[in-house]
Order: C-alpha cells, then sequence, then structure tokens
DNA sequence: AGTGCGATTGACT
DNA sequence: GTCAATCGCACTA
C-alpha cells in the first residue's frame, strides 16, 4: 500500500472509533435498534471498506426462531458471549451471516445486520461483490458480508475493539427508524423486531416493509 | 452414518 | 413473479 493510501486508512480508521461495550445496551431488541445508523468497519489489505448500518433483526432470548434457542452447539457458540462479538454463519450453503452477540456473557441472544448503506472503499466492495450498482451493493445480510468479505474465520471476534472487522461510532441523528416483522421467518407475524433506516434505499426486503 | 433443511441470493419467465 | 444452488450442522438412530 502507498503512503497516501496509508494515510487515508488511517484517518478513516480514526473516524470511526469503536463503540466501546459499555455504550451497547444489554437488552437485544434495544441493540438491534442503537445499532441503526452506526458503522460497520472492515480492513483489508486495499484499505478500508465501511457502510452505515441500515436495517436490523433481534433474535432475543428464549426467541423459537433464534439459534441459541436449543442451547449452546459448536456453531452458535459466539451467541453466548457478552454482547458486542461476531456471530457468522453460512446460509444455505452461499450466504454468510453477521450477527452481533447481545446480552450477558452466557445468555444466548443477537442481532443480524441486514444491510448496510456503503461509505468507504465502495471501489473494494464493487470487486468484492462482482458488481458496480451501489444499492445493491451490501443491500441484505449475504450481499454484506460478501462485500466487507467476512466469514466465519471472524466468529467469536469481539467488534468492540479495533481489530480486521469492528463497530463504529457515527454520533449524527440517523434519522426516522422503523420497525416491522422480521424477513424470511416464517410464524413471526406478531413480533416486529426488524429495525430500519425509513426509506433508505439501502434496506432489503419488500417496499411495504422499507417505508 | 444418514437425513432434512435454512435469519439467501442470483438467474430466469 | 418462480426456482435451484449448495453445505454445514443439528437431529435421529
Amino acid at each position: 500500500m502507498g503512503r497516501a493510501n496509508a494515510l487515508k486508512r488511517d484517518r478513516q480508521r480514526d473516524g470511526y472509533p469503536p463503540l466501546a461495550r459499555t455504550e451497547l445496551p444489554i437488552d437485544t431488541a434495544a441493540l438491534a435498534r442503537y445499532l441503526i445508523g452506526k458503522i460497520l468497519a472492515r480492513e483489508l489489505p486495499e484499505g478500508i471498506a465501511s457502510g452505515r448500518i441500515v436495517e436490523t433483526e433481534a433474535y432475543v432470548v428464549g426467541d423459537a426462531a433464534g439459534h441459541a434457542y436449543r442451547g449452546m452447539t459448536p456453531r452458535n457458540r459466539s451467541l453466548f458471549l457478552e454482547r458486542g462479538h461476531a456471530y457468522v454463519y453460512l446460509a444455505y450453503g452461499t450466504a454468510y451471516m453477521l450477527n452481533v452477540s447481545s446480552e450477558t456473557a452466557g445468555i444466548g441472544a443477537g442481532v443480524l445486520i441486514r444491510a448496510l448503506e456503503p461509505r468507504d472503499g465502495i471501489p473494494i466492495m464493487q470487486r468484492n461483490r462482482n458488481i458496480t450498482r451501489l444499492r445493491d451493493l451490501a443491500r441484505g445480510p449475504g450481499r454484506l458480508t460478501a462485500a466487507l468479505r467476512v466469514d466465519r474465520r471472524f466468529d467469536g471476534l469481539d467488534l468492540s475493539r479495533e481489530g480486521p472487522l469492528w463497530l463504529g461510532r457515527c454520533d449524527h441523528d440517523p434519522g426516522e427508524i422503523g420497525q416491522s416483522i422480521r424477513i424470511g421467518i416464517a410464524r413471526d407475524a406478531d413480533s416486529r423486531l426488524r429495525f430500519y433506516l425509513r426509506g433508505s434505499p439501502f434496506v432489503s426486503g419488500p417496499i411495504s416493509l422499507r417505508l
């Protein structure tokens, strides 16, 4: 990496200091809401790639749709780490899903990151996804992990510290936050555990769930 | 050891 | 709008 790029990278990193664990709400649904408008940043050899989180889903304690529902297994153990750790799993054999563990250590619950508004390193993400259209770069949980090159190796990573992947501060008002049922969850009709930035074109799901 | 399936995506009609 | 790809893992035996 050239000197200019290194300087640019350092400036961007300084711009997104990690969210300290103590700043994260302990309640899962509260964390899901809190993360809207915050930064997800990834350090790659080519530079920093990042985006603003515009859509999340909460998988709360005792949630039959949550992976922790039947107790700890080799796959889901990261959900039981104290809040702010990554839980990454492969869905449908094709798409990695990134979650942020919530609650306190020993309690299995988490927040799925579902969509980003691309911010830094857009050309890097375009290469990672092999597409150019900004709107589709990180609109969807499997797409954003592909854009940031996140896979199972990141499972268990502490996202509240500087590293290859972290949650960054963004203090200005994110905008109006909407709430809906979760995407792709059968028998979920009466919970509203999905949070999104209202009106954002970078949010996934049907139009009716983006307004 | 065998089986069924999913917190999705991309290609296609 | 429909539909198949693809594979780790949880569950059953």
